[in-house]
DNA sequence: TGCACTAGCCTGTATATACAACCAAAGGAA
DNA sequence: TTCCTTTGGTTGTATATACAGGCTAGTGCA
């Protein structure tokens, strides 16, 4: 009762590798002529599987060299913003991060519900101060389910972004996103240096890997500093890719 | 000095007749035999340019019948937040607008840079509220290039919102986005009917279309009752399809 | 008239074959 | 050693061919 197109299947044969995790990032995917043998299928169509793959973000091809697991940064569009130290050394300014706390806890409330977490469970709690150029942009305020990231403690998150680190312990990812605008409680307003009635720009992002959630974050905004931008181009001649609610910018006024 | 392949000469072939309007939505696009005939490749090269167009969105393939132009709203992912009334209508609820402004003005200031427009050229103002329930969930403040739009006060906006309008007479577009949070003034606070000191999220939206920007909306949204959320999920086995950014939702509380 | 069937066009998939271009590593020459 | 060449594996593209399956219009029969 396998109806399902052939190339479909080769499809489905590495994306079952990619998901269960026996394929990681940067890992060497099975070349074509090797799906041709394991899989019984002409080479065209294990280049279409591929090369399908490839489209979608997931894997990396090489002429000349092979097919590689994507590592979830550069398969992310919308994700690029994730890594919030990137896209300010990509403008040209400094990054700095103040870690403001950084501690194990018990899960609960909210925290527990948005990681599915049961009553009781451990999540690492990170608190930082993301600056451009020595402005604060972002409040990050991020908490990991423990079991994901047993060295989570020793990191320095000053020096390593704590995205940057969740991509690197696990490599493929789904993530949720939520927009809002809020006004700050008093702790917000002075970690960002915000002036008093200044609204918020509020990202809540929940990633998961593996069909768990990970992690959950509540990323504050200044609402007079920043902003949220994107273009969406459907296939301009020259240019195939599409750039989609990926920058969080600083706001030139 | 063509080096291009030429899979990618007949998706260009066939995109330049999307850009120049010589071929609208729905309209039939040539078949995978006449563009063998037209463009001297086989039909399985014929079948990679449309099927790739089709996988971005810009065609709808039909077995056995032929292969059409998509109309805009079809293609758009990022930009199904478009027209607000569908959104509503797909959570169930009643959608209501009631038309505030609907004028044509000489652009000027901010709304002239933003549709680059020489000093002098007119541009219709449309202002509009949207409501969910009665509940006032977005402020449209829309600005259209009047020569792309010359029955637009022949519209009733309160039956057909602007960005449908919009999507019927220009077919193919790209669409930029900046999001941020900011304190609304007296007038949206009371179209919007929001407490004094609550944020509002505002959406900024420019489309273009074949290369000219067409329109240019602020769209206002009560921050305490409303957010954007999105979803991003590399390749799910079952579900290829991602959802972005792209529900304009009432936020549940 | 009304119905069933068929011919023809369309897309969708699969394969075998071919050649080009790229790259890395091995091997040979200076 | 260092540099150059070769060689084999890899992806990228292009074609001819084939068959399956969906849809439409027209044909012909009752």
């Amino acid at each position: 009762m396998n109806s399902k197109p052939r190339y479909q299947q080769v499809k489905d044969y590495v994306l079952a590798q990619l998901e269960s995790g026996a394929l990681q990032a940067k890992d060497r995917v099975p070349s074509e002529n090797e799906l041709v043998e394991k899989m019984n299928v002409s080479r065209m169509t294990a280049n279409r599987a591929l090369r399908e793959l490839n489209d979608e973000g997931l894997l990396v091809r090489i002429a000349g060299v092979g097919t590689f697991v994507a590592d979830f940064k550069a398969t992310s569009h919308v994700l690029e913003v994730h890594n919030i130290a990137d896209e300010i050394k990509r403008r040209g300014h400094e990054h700095a991060a103040l870690v403001l706390q950084l501690s194990r806890q018990h899960a609960r409330g909210e925290i527990a519900r948005a990681l599915q977490l049961g009553q009781g469970e451990d999540v690492f709690h990170i608190l930082v101060v993301h600056r451009e150029n020595d402005i604060p942009i972002q409040l990050e305020d991020r908490y990991v389910r423990a079991m994901f990231a047993p060295d989570c403690l020793e990191q320095d998150f000053a020096v390593i972004t704590p995205s940057a680190y969740l991509s690197n312990i696990s490599p493929l990812q789904e993530a949720e996103h939520s927009v809002q605008a809020a006004m700050p409680n008093a702790a917000v307003t002075r970690h960002l240096r915000m002036k008093a009635g200044e609204p918020c720009l509020l990202v809540m992002r929940r990633t998961w890997s593996r069909g768990l959630p990970v992690s959950f974050a509540r990323l504050h905004h200044p609402g007079s500093r920043y902003e949220l931008t994107g273009r969406f181009a459907p296939a301009n001649s020259g240019n195939n890719e599409y750039t989609q609610f990926s920058e969080l910018g600083r706001r030139e006024q």
